[in-house]
DNA sequence: ATGATTAGTAAGCAG
DNA sequence: CTGCTTACTAATCAT
């Protein structure tokens, strides 16, 4: 603050009172438009009317750094509000992650159990199916099945006994 | 802005030469201690050191404000340098989930038809297994394994092992 | 006293 | 000219 031009507080410094309206408020000053503002200005010196103009400049320019300031603000918090949603969405995709990564190591434990199985009914290497694996019974592979659950795939388990 | 005292920029105030040399340059008067500045103000009115001594304080309000607009640029930029590192992260994970789920579902695929294979073996229904599957072998297992048309699994055909 | 922050001011740029 | 942004100043607050 210049601690002059400051007619704003207390100063009420009115210029000829006698020729037309004395003065105009800050508020009124600042909201008018020029078409009005020359109404106002009608019968002012050279010099009054251009200090009415800068008052009103600076009476604008006041407003303009108020909205400069709070669009500042505005943005800083829409940024941290971003922020926090993209720490949350991390977070949660994080999870939904581990979750994923912890059934897919039980269904391949499964499934290798089940290949074994499979593998070892195989004739393959030489001996036939019944004779490779005549202990062996379909129980086996259903407690294979039923030992580990999936959260993706709650199947029913009938018929676990021979 | 006062217009005056204003030298640090393109405006050009003069110092009234014939008055006093310039005691101290606007960068001395900011760096200067408190005791090295008394040494400086020997010799001076009350006045004029008063006028130093608030020179001095405008000179590194001047700093401070600098420092707080640069402080304030960045936070912004680090904000911004975050929620980008955030983005990418959540890009990442969003990649690696989808792949997960795939790979879920195919898991799922196979398993389902081992199980269906291993069920059809099994002699609940009061057949037995040689009776039950008489046709089939393991050969009919690797090829389930190796191309499961479930409605879980449209597609991935390619099977893993051999 | 020092440093940081805020609102107001003018300069300067952009439309 | 209008509106926005920046640097500066003084005031205010906190240490």
């Amino acid at each position: 603050m210049t601690s002059d031009s400051r007619a704003s507080k207390a100063l009420k410094v009115k210029k000829e009172c006698g020729e037309n309206v004395p003065v105009l408020t800050d508020s009124e000053l600042m909201s008018l438009s020029v078409r009005e503002l020359n109404l106002h200005l009608r019968g002012l010196s050279r010099e009054e009317v251009q200090k009415l103009k800068q008052r009103r400049r600076t009476l604008k320019n006041r407003g303009y750094a108020a909205s400069c300031r709070v669009k500042r603000v505005s943005q800083r918090e829409a940024l941290e509000q971003q922020k926090k949603e993209l720490q949350r969405e991390v977070e949660r995709l994080g999870a939904e992650n581990a979750g994923m990564r912890r059934e897919l190591e039980g269904l391949g434990a499964r499934l290798a159990a089940l290949q074994r199985f499979a593998r070892s009914l195989e004739p393959g290497v030489g001996v036939g199916l019944l004779a490779t694996a005549p202990r062996l019974n379909t129980a086996s592979v259903i407690t294979i099945v039923k030992s580990p659950q999936s959260t993706l795939a709650p199947r029913e388990q009938g018929g676990s006994d021979g």
